[in-house]
DNA sequence: TGTACATCAGTGAACGCGCGTTCACTGATGTAC
DNA sequence: TGTACATCAGTGAACGCGCGTTCACTGATGTAC
């Protein structure tokens, strides 16, 4: 049955998408091929006339987490203070419970290196993120004290994901938010 | 073949240190039962008569990894600059390249969160270290800011594991190790 | 001390399952005449 | 404008594979007499 037009390139787009949210949510290795494009009303046979293996699906839809990423991080770096909404968006409670449509670095990154596919992806992601808050930074070692930001922001958010007590989840979300804010206005 | 003793105490502890150093380096996910009881130089099917299943074992591994980090962190915790100790050691080339004898929390934490079996003892480990951090700081808020550097080296060291090149991968583990240093002593 | 028996850690084949991947096929649409 | 044909996104059965788990079995050792 043949479609019309842009059909093709719509379904190719519609996979990316919602692997880029399983991967995120789930792992990549617990997420199948054949749940993912059943949930897409799809057999998983056409996955291959898309793709030509898992493998490149990952790239691809890490490249489109990114891309996500990057359109909502600019919105928060155009604000009156862009650190601060940064930080505060980062360590929100929405991000922390929708890692599906969050940063994929606290998800992903760890079963990249682990899998020994690890991404150029993984690398812009990260730069791209130390380039915008070194910018926000007044005074010496910009994008040193940029790097230590965003690796704080990465473990905070993992660990506040994988703890078990909502107290303590919590917690790591508020105590690192405000320190880190403290700590640049000093 | 019945075995003297304490035979199968010590099988017992083989395959818990063994999965303990694979759920670490591969993932739990990643790390199969058969080539794991294989390594030991024995057959899959004796696993039962040692765990009731294989989530069981993640339990009693992940448990063991933290007694061991909790012996290894005594002594860097003994050393006449406890909190320089801990840092450096947690960021050590060492570290970094051997995560089958480390931290669990970079390696394993992300995955127990999506896998929907958050356990106890990843917050044992977290608020372990978050004490004995705080112990060594000077000044106000001492969890509080112990939490923030616990979230730091977590997010750093894990980063430093996934990202492709080598030298944002020491880059990481020198800016953040020297970073959170100068942040203390100032 | 010597013999018969019970124990049970470990064996290895087999279970159903979901994985990633392949492949012959379908059939609605676009194109050519 | 109407008809014949080519295209190819998507179908769905089947592939081999490794997974976690079960189970009837083995056989060296400890125990009982």
């Amino acid at each position: 049955m043949r479609y019309s037009a842009d059909h093709k390139a719509q379904t190719h787009k519609r996979i990316i998408k919602e692997a880029s949210k399983r991967f995120r949510r789930d792992g990549i290795g617990a997420t199948g091929l054949q749940p993912l494009m059943k949930a897409l009303g799809l057999t998983h046979g056409g996955f291959y006339s898309h793709f030509k293996s898992k493998e490149e699906l990952v790239e691809k839809a890490l490249s489109v987490a990114a891309d996500d990423l990057d359109t909502h991080c600019a919105k928060l770096f155009a604000q009156e203070h862009p650190l601060v909404a940064f930080i505060d968006n980062y360590l929100s409670e929405w991000h922390q419970s929708s890692p599906d449509q969050g940063c994929p670095l606290p998800t992903m990154s760890s079963e990249l290196g682990q899998r020994g596919q690890p991404s150029p992806t993984t690398d812009a992601v990260l730069t791209a993120r130390v380039t915008q808050v070194a910018a926000t930074l007044e005074g010496e070692n910009k994008s040193q004290r940029s790097l230590l930001i965003m690796s704080t922001l990465v473990g905070a958010l993992m660990l506040s994901r994988s703890v078990e007590s909502p107290e303590l989840s919590v917690q790591i979300l508020e105590v690192v938010r405000e320190g880190l804010k403290d700590q640049e206005r000093a």
